[in-house]
DNA sequence: TCTGGGGTCCTAGGACCC
DNA sequence: TCTGGGGTCCTAGGACCC
């Protein structure tokens, strides 16, 4: 949740890990060490792509995304790998674990990075002090390398842990802006992708500092909504607090894979259908989820998506349920092309805790609320006709609302 | 020769209601 | 009956990040 700090400033950190699934084969083989290394999915199908690759290896224009063959090429030697997620999964909780010991106020942000709020932890040392510890326990203890960014906000401790590859620490301070965060270029800020930076570049923003001194209602006209942050994170003002729930905080959960081969084949959608279901009806089930909305994406053999959802009445984590809704959006809207990639996405997910909660609410203390109040506006039409909102207003505005229906409905009326 | 798979957030139009 | 304005929900698509 959000912290309130009267005074002082807050202290964060962004911690990244450094290549981290490469760094994680290595310190399981360390004969790895010092050699370019890749991380790659299955090359056999075309999805043979660079995930994450070893320092020695993007030496030699080894670069993420970039198909296997591609990264062959400019590197011969380069020692291929298939990911192990479950050590990934292992590495990444021992790490999670060392900076708990330091703050509750840990936000993971994925696998490999996290922010934290260290303002409280005085009792740990400096924040530089606190930085060096950690980076080196990581490092001796699970022998993974790590960057970290100090700065009173998340936008500037993430730029920061940017700066300085690999073992490094960097502070970013306010008074630090002008020569070290300005002079960048503009596609390096986080938040600006290649559409962003483009639309930038042609009102003549080209680093970051040509961004912060700005115009808002040019960057609002041209940006939208996002023109107006992205100039005030430029300034290095961002108040987003670090929020330990926010993992929990799930909203959707998917599954989507690209077929070995454009097909129109439907007894093999039919089959990648039940795949794609199970994995998100397991992933659901893991995290004790349920959701009420699912959504297909259908991705054609020239690269144009498409994606089709419906909204449910009711709350479903069954398999069962998932497939007929998706199998329901595809026959509607398949044209009947070739697929290239297939997904399914189960959305407006919650915890089942959290959806028994709001039933309960509403179940037992509201409907008993609700009856008493359509009783009420009953009685009102016939005593005033169709439309008895204004005298009812006058009705029960002394009344205290013993329910959050009762609040939400006075509220209402009270417009 | 077409860049995987997992997500989040924002926008915009249409339907519907007051 | 061609006419304003505000709000919410649903759907589809786009941009971005790791």
């Amino acid at each position: 949740m959000s912290q309130w700090y009267p005074k002082k400033g807050r202290v964060i950190f962004h911690l990244d890990m450094n290549s981290f699934y490469a760094s994680v084969e290595m310190a399981y083989n360390p004969k790895l060490k010092g050699k370019p290394v890749a991380i790659a999915g299955n090359p056999e199908q075309r999805k043979g792509i660079i995930v994450t690759s070893s320092y020695e290896a993007r030496a030699k224009g080894v670069k993420t995304t970039m198909q296997l063959w591609q990264a062959k090429k400019l590197c011969p030697e380069l020692i291929v790998l298939r990911p192990n997620f479950e050590r990934y999964r292992t590495a990444s909780k021992e790490m999670f674990k060392m900076l708990a010991e330091i703050t509750p106020f840990v936000q993971p942000v994925s696998i490999d990075e996290g922010y934290m709020d260290i303002t409280e932890s005085e009792h740990h040392g400096t924040p530089i002090e606190i930085a060096q510890n950690l980076q080196q326990k990581i490092q001796h203890e699970l022998d993974l390398p790590c960057s970290i960014g100090i700065a009173p906000n998340k936008f500037l401790a993430k730029m920061a842990s940017d700066m300085k590859k690999p073992l490094g620490i960097t502070i970013l301070r306010k008074r630090d802006l002008s020569h070290k965060l300005w002079p960048l270029p503009i596609e390096e800020m986080y938040g600006v992708g290649e559409k962003t930076a483009e639309k930038l570049r042609a009102i003549d923003v080209k680093t970051i500092g040509d961004l912060a001194k700005g115009d808002v209602y040019q960057l609002k006209r041209v940006l939208g909504i996002n023109g107006e942050r992205l100039k005030n994170r430029a300034n290095g003002i961002d108040s987003r607090p670090v929020d330990p729930e926010a993992i929990h905080e799930f909203k959707s959960i998917g599954s989507s894979q690209t077929l070995p081969e454009d097909t129109t084949n439907e007894a093999e959608i039919r089959s990648l259908m039940h795949q794609l279901t199970d994995n998100v009806e397991r992933r659901m089930k893991r995290k004790q989820a349920a959701g009420r909305s699912v959504q297909i994406m259908i991705r054609y053999y020239d690269h144009k998506t498409i994606t089709r959802s419906k909204k449910l009445q009711s709350y479903i984590d069954k398999k069962e349920d998932i497939l007929h809704i998706a199998n329901e959006l595809f026959q509607k809207h398949w044209n009947l092309d070739p697929i290239r990639l297939l997904g399914i996405t189960v959305q407006d997910v919650d915890e089942k805790q959290n959806i028994a909660k709001q039933l309960d609410l509403f179940t037992y203390e509201e409907e008993a609320g609700k009856e008493k109040l359509y009783a009420v506006i009953d009685e009102l039409s016939q005593k005033y006709g169709k439309n008895p909102f204004k005298q009812l207003q006058n009705e029960v505005k002394d009344e205290q609302p013993r329910t959050s229906f009762q609040k939400d409905f006075l509220d209402d009326y009270k417009r």
